[in-house]
DNA sequence: TGGTTACTTAACCTAATGGTTAGGTACGGG
DNA sequence: CCCGTACCTAACCATTAGGTTAAGTAACCA
């Protein structure tokens, strides 16, 4: 049930690859140019393997693409599930542009003037 | 460490609670109007606590609101959260719009030249 | 050819997720 | 005041997620 909405759910399986703090910072890097898997696992405190998982992970996604070079298999960001994920945000823009809820930005306006959070 | 980097992880909360396509499902319906619970539950092939934990995944990410209304605890949608994913995606923007693909490719050409290791 | 580097697979563990049922609490109406 | 409706909490269960170590494959290099 689970994995048969996920394998038919590709914005589900974007979500939740984007959930993890360090597939974000993954994507992050890649954003700046393809790197490979130890390039990738340098920054973080986890064995290559752990890493290896986060990739799987972000290609089930369609997030991440693996090349191959010699030894190495180069990973590089694919944006078409970005751009899914854009499409699907820009149908709730009435609720999150500012212009929509007038009364709800002019409470947040002077919420933000002192809002320790 | 899980539970840790979530709690001071909003983007990870927003993320992982729209990764399931039930709480995807009750922010389209929030997104038409504030309901209660059992209009929320109505659509959905599943007992109210289960519905109730999902709302309260949305809650703890700040997507929905509680109100109290006598017996009823109607739920309302909540924009922030929305606003930020939209925030995180703009600095991929780059990726995910076409104009950019062919400046990307240069780059990538560019870089292939002296790429270390 | 044998060692080293790069990466993956397998087996395992713990904790979180997503569902259940049963048993609350709180409110409004007859 | 009691009953039904609305909702929440608790306890439980199965599966998934995210990490580990150990062992495997593959390519380069001396």
């Amino acid at each position: 049930m689970v994995l048969l909405s996920m394998a038919t759910d590709p914005l589900g399986l974007t979500f939740s690859a984007l959930a993890d703090p360090t597939r974000r910072a993954i994507v992050a890097r890649l954003a700046q140019g393809e790197a490979t898997v130890s390039q990738l696992a340098e920054p973080f405190d986890m064995s290559s393997p752990a890493v290896s998982k986060h990739l799987k992970v972000l290609e089930r996604a369609g997030l991440v693409e693996k090349g191959r070079e010699a030894q190495f298999r180069p990973r590089r960001l694919k944006p078409e599930p970005l751009r899914d994920l854009s499409g699907w945000l820009e149908s709730y823009r009435q609720f999150w542009d500012a212009k929509f809820d007038s009364l709800d930005a002019y409470l947040k306006e002077i919420q933000n003037k002192d809002t320790p959070q």
